[in-house]
Parts: structure tokens; sequence; C-alpha cells
RNA sequence: GGAUGUUUAGCUCAGCUGGGAGAGCAUUACCCUUACAAGGUAGAGGUCGGGGGUUCGAUCCCCUCAACAUCCACCA
């Protein structure tokens, strides 16, 4: 097989996912002995497409999963998806509306079946996008949040909550989707800054002449109004305490309470009361014992006792109520405000705070079990760190989990209601005598069967093997934006049910933005769809670009120029490789290389491997994918392209057949390291190299990570190569600072009297242009040269320029360098730096003044000697 | 009102427990040098948000101010 000389992605990655998947790679469980590494996928709701956060969320993931086999692991990565109950629902009956059918003209079983067989469909194209992203998933062991077996854990662990007193049903004050016309917990209401209006009401006292002023933002809740409050230290209102008004909605008598809960200073200082309709005044509703008068319907359009508004919807009541009071001669004002919203995160309509009898999860017990392990020796230790407090803080004040929802797609509720006595059963099964109860028509939250991921996915409540030995998951990745609807309910959830955290770390990102840095919605249409993106650049390149250009936690955004420049990246390695397997010799054998017999500059870039491959390992241990990619990029890009890959080229020219060997034996090591390097980040070409690899395993899945060999680190090999790139360099320099052309033939004189530098001239040659190298022993013969010098040896250039810009060189040469060791001083004279800095610090301090002082030695001279 | 994060080159961002500021893109000059022009070589471009403090030394630690972002809680 021939690479071509460009990187084709299309090529590339073409029939490598099958045959991984085929071969029975991506299975755990092959080798027990092995140390086991667990994860489980975030489920992807079964409702679209996948979008740029699942491709990171997963690849960063894939890229674990990848690198932990490579280091002997046994990887188990399960795979599966959510039902996302709201969401999936509210998609299926869109997709009915347009056919002109609801889901209440099909009814229960009819619309399951179509809400099963979307399912079916979006399962397919995700496994599709899986595929093209190249996730390493056990689909061996697939799972979906509302199959059999889920079904099963959830009820048990409904029934078991409820028997512990964790789960109660209660009529409370909840937030209310119309649209939907469900439940929702508090963490699924979004509150969004709207324009709204404050009103101001006559209420007229009765029995007096005089009326008080009450405000609201929310008129059409005046049916349900029980009361008026006032602060009872309230001087403007204090005396009409025990009195009564009228509600100009309805013409009601309202009772005047005092109460301390009223703000003084805001609005009128009076307020009406609806328990039915607001969670706070149902508190007070409550301690006064206010029936709640419940004044709307289930899709917020008002009820039978509100008269002529019945049949209305709640703003439109709103509107013309308001013009009622206003004819009525009861408006005094309205006032223009901002306030915070509430909205359904699905469905966006305004919630209702509704009273409604609901099922509950008693949040408390649960949470303090959670925050107590954060404080044990279970802890689960949260990427970044900060989340933790995120995480805890919330802990600390949840509210009580409404889980309950008037859906039919989802777990329904194991309740059961006895026909004729209203007796309320829970258990797992049904009744024996069925036929005289009834189920609860709801279903449970999504994320009540969501937070049971963790380990339903392993068999729990079945004591199955996986179960047993690959749980608590060894990590958890996902966005900061689910920590509490997910990340927060899996633990409490796994510290009840199991005993264990259900992961011991977790590792949280950020989101992708647009270019822009705004978040990706579909109204804003700025979505960008990644399998384009791969359509262009690849999936590597996509997956590349993704997990190594932002910082754990933190957002990042899009910016197509940087999938583009990580592809540029990719067919770095690719021509590199190229370039390698090129000069392989065919009967090339890889084998163990004996360190001295290495020249320097294969001593030089082996001992940078090892130092990539220690950065590389130490930040992939700690997930930061960025960090051990810029440590490879550097290595690839500077030490081994530009610099060994040239310098072999000289020595494979050359007559030294050991020479030779050992380059092609360097060549080999260190390409295979870098692919395997790079492999987890962009695993499709990674394998395609790989394939081309003299001695090669059926697929680089099988093949090891790089170890760490300190043996090839020789520190004065690495200072004469690192002297030699340096008056490459300076060369390079000085002929554009002096308008020469990059390949002006030069004469290079070398005072360097043990010769250290013989050995370079052929390269030196091919790198600098010299059309001649001359050892010159007495170096007052090179005063009038422009010279470069260094510890090791200096060089030296003939050249007609005059003496004055030599000394003027020469001269800022050494005021920088005087600089230098004063700051070098200074640090070793102070006593605090010496005694208290690490050793290895003080150490190179040292050493690097002495440098200096040396090299200030040299300058002294040469410019003693110009003058 | 609480909490967190961000502020570094023209743009987008790295910078690991304090010890000489980096990358990509853009930009300038020169190179089609036999792996790569989706490239190479050499540059230019940063008082590391402002102000204090700790330290021999601060982009990094502490305090403070400012701007932006996000989350949580919210008064009808």
């Amino acid at each position: 097989m021939t690479l071509s000389t460009r990187y084709n992605p299309k090529e590339v990655e073409k029939g490598k996912y099958e045959f991984w998947k085929n071969k029975g790679y991506f299975k755990a469980g092959e080798n027990l002995t092995k140390t086991r590494f667990s994860m489980v996928i975030p489920p992807p709701n079964v409702t679209g497409k996948l979008h740029l956060g699942h491709a990171a969320n997963t690849t960063i993931q894939d890229i674990i999963a990848r690198y932990k086999k490579a280091q002997g692991y046994d990887v188990l990565w399960i795979p599966g998806m959510d039902h996302a109950g709201i969401a999936t629902q509210a998609k299926v009956e869109a997709k009915l509306r347009e056919e002109g059918i609801s889901r209440y003209d099909l009814g229960r079983e009819k619309f399951l079946e179509k809400a099963w067989e979307w399912k079916r469909e979006y399962a397919e194209s995700i496994h599709a996008q899986w595929a093209v992203m190249g996730l390493s998933l056990d689909y061996s062991r697939e799972r979906f949040t509302l199959d059999e077996g889920l079904n099963k854990a959830v009820r048990k662990v409904f029934v078991d909550l409820y028997n512990k007193g964790l789960i109660y049903q209660g009529e409370r004050i909840i937030n209310w989707d119309p649209v939907q016309r469900t439940a929702l917990s508090n963490i699924e209401v979004i509150y969004k800054q709207d324009k709204g209006e404050f009103y101001y009401f006559k209420y007229h006292l009765v029995g007096k002449e005089d009326f008080l002023v009450v405000a609201t933002t929310r008129p059409e809740t005046m049916f349900g109004d029980t009361c008026v409050i006032v602060n009872p230290k309230d001087n403007r209102y204090k005396h009409l305490i025990g009195e009564y008004c009228i509600n100009p909605a309805n013409g009601d008598k309202l009772p005047i309470i005092g109460d301390e809960y009223v703000d003084i200073e805001f609005g009128t200082g009076a307020m009406k009361c609806t328990p039915a309709h607001d969670p706070n005044d149902f508190k007070i509703g409550e301690k006064y014992g206010f029936k709640p008068i419940i004044c709307m319907n289930e899709d917020a359009t008002m009820n039978s006792i509100c008269g002529k508004y019945e049949g209305l919807d709640r703003f439109e009541c709103r509107k013309q109520l308001v013009e009622q009071i206003k004819l009525d001669g009861n408006l005094i004002k309205i006032e223009e405000i901002t306030h915070e919203v509430g909205h359904s995160e699905r469905s966006d309509a305004v919630v209702e705070p509704y009273l409604s009898k609901q099922w509950f999860v008693k949040m408390r017990p649960l949470a303090d079990q959670a925050l107590k392990n954060q404080t044990g020796n279970k802890t689960i230790t949260f990427y970044p760190e900060r989340f933790n407090k995120v995480f805890t803080s919330w802990m600390e004040k949840v509210d009580d989990w409404c889980i309950s929802r008037q859906l039919w797609w989802g777990h329904r509720i194991p309740a059961y209601y006895h026909k004729v006595t209203n007796e309320v059963r829970v258990s797992i099964e049904p009744p024996d005598d069925m036929e005289n109860w009834k189920q609860d028509e709801d279903v449970l939250d999504t994320w009540f069967s969501s937070a049971l991921w963790p380990f339903t996915t392993l068999g729990w409540p079945e004591k199955t093997s996986d179960f047993k030995h690959y749980f608590p998951l060894d990590l958890m990745v996902t966005a900061y934006d689910i920590i509490f609807f997910w990340v927060s309910r899996m633990i409490f959830q796994s510290l009840e049910f199991t005993s264990e955290p259900p992961f011991k770390k977790v590792l949280i990102h950020g989101l992708i933005r647009d270019s822009q840095g705004r978040k990706m919605s579909k109204s804003l249409g700025n979505g960008v769809d990644p399998f384009e993106v791969i359509e262009k650049y690849g999936a590597d390149a996509l997956r590349y670009f993704i997990t190594t250009t932002s910082t754990p936690g933190q957002d990042s955004r899009y910016i197509e120029e940087k999938v583009e420049s990580s592809a540029n990246y990719i067919n770095k390695i690719w021509n590199a490789a190229r370039f390698v397997l090129g000069v392989l010799p065919i009967d090339f054998k890889p084998c163990a290389i004996n360190v001295h017999d290495l020249n320097p500059l294969d001593k030089f870039i082996m001992a940078k491997l090892e130092s990539t491959i220690e950065a590389v390992t130490y930040n992939m241990e700690r997930y930061e994918l960025g960090n051990a990619s810029t440590h490879l990029y550097n290595f690839v890009y500077d030490d081994f392209c530009s610099w060994y890959l040239e310098m072999a080229k000289v020595t494979l020219n050359g007559e030294n057949i050991k020479a030779k060997e050992n380059t092609y034996q360097v060549l080999f090591r260190v390409l295979k390291a870098i692919i395997m390097m790079i492999y987890p980040y962009t695993p499709f070409v990674s394998e395609e190299l790989y394939q081309n690899l003299p001695e090669h395993k059926e697929s680089i899945m099988l093949e090891s990570y790089p170890t760490i060999d300190k043996s090839f680190v020789d520190q004065g090999a690495i200072e004469e190569v690192e002297t030699l790139f340096k008056l490459i360099k300076d060369i390079r320099n000085y002929k554009v600072e002096n308008d020469l052309a990059p390949n002006a033939k030069i004469k290079l004189y070398i005072f360097d009297p043990k010769r250290i530098y013989q050995k370079y001239v052929p390269y030196l040659e091919r790198f600098t242009f010299a059309s001649e190298i001359i050892f010159e022993d007495n170096e007052d013969n090179l005063k009038n040269h422009i010279l470069f010098i260094y510890d090791l040896a200096q060089f030296a250039l003939e050249d007609n320029i005059d003496k004055e810009k030599i000394i003027l060189k020469l001269t800022s040469e050494l005021e920088h360098v005087e600089k230098e060791i004063q700051r070098a001083e200074g640090m070793l004279a102070n006593p605090n730096f010496v005694t208290k800095a690490p050793k290895n610090k003080v150490d190179a301090e040292k050493e690097k003044l002495l440098n200096h002082q040396n090299h200030r030695k040299i300058l002294l001279e040469k410019i003693a000697k110009l003058k």
C-alpha cells in the first residue's frame, strides 16, 4: 500500500469502523485479568441528530477509552440512549400534528406504538453517527432508558423509596407546562427577563367609602384570590386588618390579613393572595387556613369559576379583565416592568404555578447522604475540582423533586388506586386482582431513570457479573449544564441503592459555542452540524479540534479555521510518516537500540521523545487533553519534522552504514510513538498509518501505548546538538538581516579545539549552504569575522562588514548577558531562594550563571580584540 | 441578592504546584529545498484588565475595583 501525497480523510476513514467493530475490539471483558476501566455514555436523546456538544462529549470519552485500552486496561464503554420523555413526546406529537391528529385521537396504546417507531428510527441514525465519529463503544451491552431491564429497576427504586418514605404523593404548587400539559421539576424551568405590566387596582373596603390599592402582575389569577395581606407594622394599613375588601375582578369579599411576609417597601405594600397559583401564597394560605381556589384548566385557559372569562386563554383573560376593571373605574395605573418569568425548558411556554397532586422525592435525606459522601473516603473527584462546589451547594438547598409527568412516553408510575376504596398501593408488580384497581396514569420524569444509568446499564438490580466487575464506574464525562439534572441525581440514587458512588471521577466539560461566543440554538440558526464538518475535514480533524482547543470545564468556540488547521496537522504527520516509510529499507526489521551506538542527533530525538511521552502521559492521566496534544504537537513539528527528519536525510545520504541503520531504527521508533500518541485523538488516520508500518499487528487497537525509557537521555549529546541548531538558526537569521538569499554560499570557520563539530560538517554544509568549512585553531584569526559564540565552540563567517557594526552587535549581546548575570546573581545571593527553592531550580540557576559568565568573558575578549 | 468563571498578540485561545510570555488563524520578507505550498525559513506584533499587597522575584498567590459571561435564589 502506498500513501498519497495528501492526507485524504474520506479514503482513510472508509471501512475502518466496521473493521474494528466486526473484529470485536470494542468489546470489554475479553481478558478479566487486566485492570478494568469502565464508563457509560451519557445517553443522547432519541429526538434528533447529534450536535457538536455530543461530538465533544463522546470524543473525550473515546480518547480516554482508546488511551486506556492501549495502556493495557480492560476498557468497558457502554452505549445507550435516553427516551427523553417530554422532548420525544413533543416531537412525536408534532409529527402527528402534521398529519392532523393529536395524541388524544390515537389514545395511549397507539401513541406509544408511534413513539417506539420514532425511537427505532432515530436510534438507527444515532448509531450511524457514532460510527462516523469512530466511537469505540461496546454494543454488546447497549441499553435504552426505557427498555425492560431499566423499567424493572425503575419500579424497584420507586417502590423502595416509597416504602422508605422517600417518595410521597402530595398536593402542592408545581410548575405546570400548559402546552405539554404536564408538571415539571424546578430545574426544568428557565427564568427569562420578560417585559410585563404591574397593574394597580382599587380594592374597595366593605362598609367604608375608602379603598386600598393592590398591585399585581397577574390579574387573571384574581379569580383565585382568597385574601389581601398587609404588613402589621405598616402604619398605612394596620388599622384595616380584620376588615374586608372587594375583589375588583369578581366582587368577592376578601378578608384583610396582617403578615410580616409582606414587604412594606414593595408595590403598594398590600398584596393579593392566590394560594393555588403561587408557591408563597400557598404557604400563607395554609398558615391562615384558606382553601386554595384553582381558576385555570390544564391548558391554562380560565375555568368555570371565572364567569364570562371561562375558556379564555390566561393572557387573553388578563387583557379583557383589565379592560373591565378599567371600565369599572378601578384601575389606578399600569406600570411597565421587567421581571423574571419562568418558561418551560422544552416547550418554552410560560410556566404556570399550579396546585396539583403529584409524586415527589423527598430530597433532604438523600442529599445529605450525597453531601456526606463528599467528605468521606469514597469521595467522587470532580475535574475540574470547582464543580464539586457547584454540586454540593445545590445539594445543600435542594427542593423536593417532582417526578410525575402527565405524559405517556415514559416509565409508568407503579401506583394503583382501588376503584372502590381509593386505597393506594405501590408495588413492583400490579395487584393480583387488577380488575379492581386502576394504575396511575402518569409517567416518571425522564431523569428518574437516567439517574439509575450507571448501575442499571450493568444489569442492576440483578447481581450480574458485569455489575460486580465494573461498578462503580471509573469515570463519567459530561457537560456542566447537567450537573443538577443528572450528575447529582446519579450520585444520590447510587448511594441509596448500591451504597457506592456511581463513579470514582467525573470529568466536566464546557459547551461549544458559535464563533461569536453565542450558544448554539435552533432559533438563532447558528448550530453547526458535526457531520457537515466531518464531510469537509474528516472525523479525525473534528475530533482533534473539539478536544484540544479548550481547557476542561471551559466553554469553547467553534472556529472553522481551527478545524482546518487540525486537518493540516494530521497532514503533517501523514507526510512525515510517508517520508519515513519511504526511506526505510524493504527488509527493515525493528530491533532493540543500544543507546551507546547512537549518534548525538539520534540521542537528541530519542531524549526529546522520552520527555514528550512523559508529558503527554502525565496530561492524559489528568484528562488535560489539550495540554497533552500541545506537547505532542511541538515535538512533531519542531523536534521531529523541522530538525530530526532533515538531519536524517544527511545521515542517510552518507556512507556510514551503521549510522544509517541506527537512524532507520530511530525513525521507525519515533514515528510509531507519534502515531500511538496521536491515535486516541485521530484513530482513523492513525490506523491507516499504523497498518503501513513494518511489523504491525492486525490493528492499532491491539498495539500498546509508548512507555518512558530514560536510558536514552544523554545531556551532553543534547547540548551539542542544541548548539548546532542554534548556530544554524543564527546563520539563517544573519542571512536575512543582511539581505542574503537563504541559499547564499558562506565560508564557515570553527574555533573548536576539541573538534566536537568535525562530525557535523556534512550537516552544516546542507543547513548553512557552507561552501567551505575551516577549523581554525588560532582564535585571533577570527577577529574580523562575524562571530557566533556558544559555550561549546565559536563559529565565524568571513565578512566585510565594518568593525563598528560588529562591536555594536556584540555590545548589545553583552548588555543582555549582563542583565541575565545580574538576575541570576541576585537570586543566588538571596538566602530565601537558596534555602527554600527546590534544589533543581537552584542548580539550574547556578548553571545558567556559569554559562552567562563564560559567555561574558568571551564577548569581552572579542570586543577588546576588535578595538 | 449569592456563587463561579473570564479578562494574555489584530482574532480565537493555551500557559502544569510563582523562576526569562506561547499556539492556531491573520500579517511581513524570502523560498515550488527531492515527506508535506493544506508547505518551509526568518520576522513583526503583548506595561498578561486597572490599582494595591506578599516575595529576592508575580501572568500565576492575597486584597480591591472594573467589564463581560454563566449558574443559583428571587417581592406579589
